[in-house]
DNA sequence: GTCTATATGACGATAGAC
DNA sequence: GTCTATCGTCATATAGAC
């Protein structure tokens, strides 16, 4: 039974959190080992370069993306209902991940933008099972709208926050869309 | 009445497709001026710093987007019909300041943050005049959905193309939204 | 107005001590 | 495993010639 490299982790989540709250470009070496406490060679060692680090978070968002993929197909109230919903930042691991990769996304990471739209294209599937093949793509764009808006927020915290009223009118038109 | 400074517009169409087309941290003053056909130095003459390109390019996007606004008030389809349209990337001048600008916001660029908040809530409340707040908020988001995925994408021509059926999907949930 | 040359500072990465 | 020291590269910006 392997154990888990905790310095690995804690540089892991410091460039995950740096992604997040300054951006890629703030998200430097130095940056990274500052905060998860350790020096820059230090750092080095548990990832030999930068791609590495990149690579290891874009696992982290593939583990991630899985279990919420589960998540939506099991959700009571409807994978449409869920998947609104769970476009809101809520700072779970996986809200965490998502927005950080983004972050990467922007910057034409290539490998990047692939994962993205595998994952994507599953949760696509996964709407059009509930309601149909042209309502998903409303409910999609509808949630990725969302998301997209809340990457821009300083805060993560506050901001997001106020959107909870935006959900609820999100949450009635997909009502009107199943019905329709 | 005053000229236009057409090498000063030159660098900044220069910087502008290269936000659009290499994103934030490749269009650098070096890439700019090379495109622009000047040298860095003779960039520099047009712009003292990096920031007074920024800050150009803010005022272009105002500009355009004033424009819009006024388009999508007096749209014979209707106003939310048209943002749905228009959130597609049609290579007009528009659509290439607004997501150079979006490169730049990504990278925590506050200043432009504050200029799509604005936007924004201006084209929220155009909608809002025609489907009613709730509504609007839907149409809103899946607007910003499609533009944000567009974004992602590097060409900008093909696969942007590829959404025109994606546009149709989500002018009939508008329509079911509007009757609703 | 536009150029060349250069100062200054970060970033990613390597080498090697402990 | 984690550190310090350092190198090469590239970015922004300045100085000053033409």
């Amino acid at each position: 039974m392997p154990r888990k490299p905790v310095a690995r982790d804690a540089v892991l989540d410091a460039f995950e959190a740096l992604l997040i709250e300054v951006g890629e470009r703030a998200a430097t070496l130095d940056a990274v080992a500052k905060r998860a406490g350790v020096s820059k060679g230090g750092l080095l060692y548990h990832f030999p370069n930068k791609e590495a680090m990149i690579a290891a978070l874009l696992e982290r968002l593939d583990r991630l993306a899985e279990v919420e993929i589960g998540a939506m197909k099991a959700a009571p109230e409807g994978a449409s209902a869920f998947f609104i919903k769970s476009s809101l930042w809520a700072d779970t691991p996986m809200d965490r991940v998502f927005v950080a990769a983004t972050r990467l996304a922007e910057v034409a990471h290539e490998e990047t933008r692939r994962r993205f739209a595998g994952i994507q294209q599953q949760w696509l599937d996964v709407l059009a099972e509930e309601i149909g093949p042209d309502h998903a793509k409303a409910v999609r764009y509808m949630g990725d709208g969302l998301y997209f808006n809340a990457m821009f927020e300083s805060g993560h915290g506050e901001a997001a926050a106020a959107r909870q009223a935006d959900v609820e009118a999100l949450l009635a038109a997909v009502e009107l869309l199943r019905k329709g």
